[in-house]
DNA sequence: TTTATAATATCGTTCAATGATATTGTATCA
DNA sequence: TGATACAATATCATTGAACGATATTATAAA
């Protein structure tokens, strides 16, 4: 049977599947996208990376389809595409559920 | 000089933190407030709780107000809603970066 | 050919999550 | 009273992600 998904993305592996809405990306395009997108907020080395990206290969999140000298340059794929679907989705839950626990306070 | 806090709560943490809206709980108060708030979804057993109960006070962000027999009550302190109210910062920074990407697109 | 630079890869450590299991108090009841 | 059940907390051992530091490799420039 096929394997369950990861129910939760890290917030660095978040951004990596973001930054594919930009379409085709290399490593370091990716890095540069997610430190630009989040303000500084997030910034990836590269130790963080290079382990999301081979983990999403094996997870075919993403699939890599050009290498030019050192530089290898991956796709998003759809089953990628809802993974990041699934993690808004889970975000929006805890902010919601946060939202409800306030308004409900004592009980 | 001070310990940077904590920038990232995970989602346990996050969902522990917001039980003590109700008050003071102790720690299967804990556990059955949150999967009952989540719907279900997050389910926090005994190993994750309890190291995450000894964190938060080593922490500060709760503190131990009474023992009945094995029964221990937390309360949450200010440092600690201040930890929370930061993650919830934080999550909507990542809802708001995401549906920015969406909307750039391709540049 | 040296040198610089861009890009990727890996090592070793730290920390959180978690299933499983154990411990410890309290209450019930024969 | 003791045996038993239950509620609550505690701990072990494993797994997996994050990440600073460093190394490797390919191209380009001098």
């Amino acid at each position: 049977m096929p394997k369950k998904p990861m129910e939760l993305l890290s917030e660095p592996m978040f951004y990596v599947l973001m930054a594919f809405s930009r379409g085709e990306m290399c490593g370091t395009e990716i890095a540069s996208y997610v430190a630009q997108r989040s303000g500084g907020r997030v910034v990836i080395g590269p130790a963080t990376l290079y382990t999301i990206l081979a983990k999403f290969c094996k997870e075919n999140y993403i699939r890599e389809i050009s290498v030019d000298g050192r530089r290898r340059t991956y796709v998003i794929t759809d089953h990628g595409r809802q993974a990041y679907v699934r993690e808004i989705d889970r975000l929006c839950r805890c902010l919601g559920d946060a939202a409800h626990a306030e308004k409900d306070g004592g009980r």
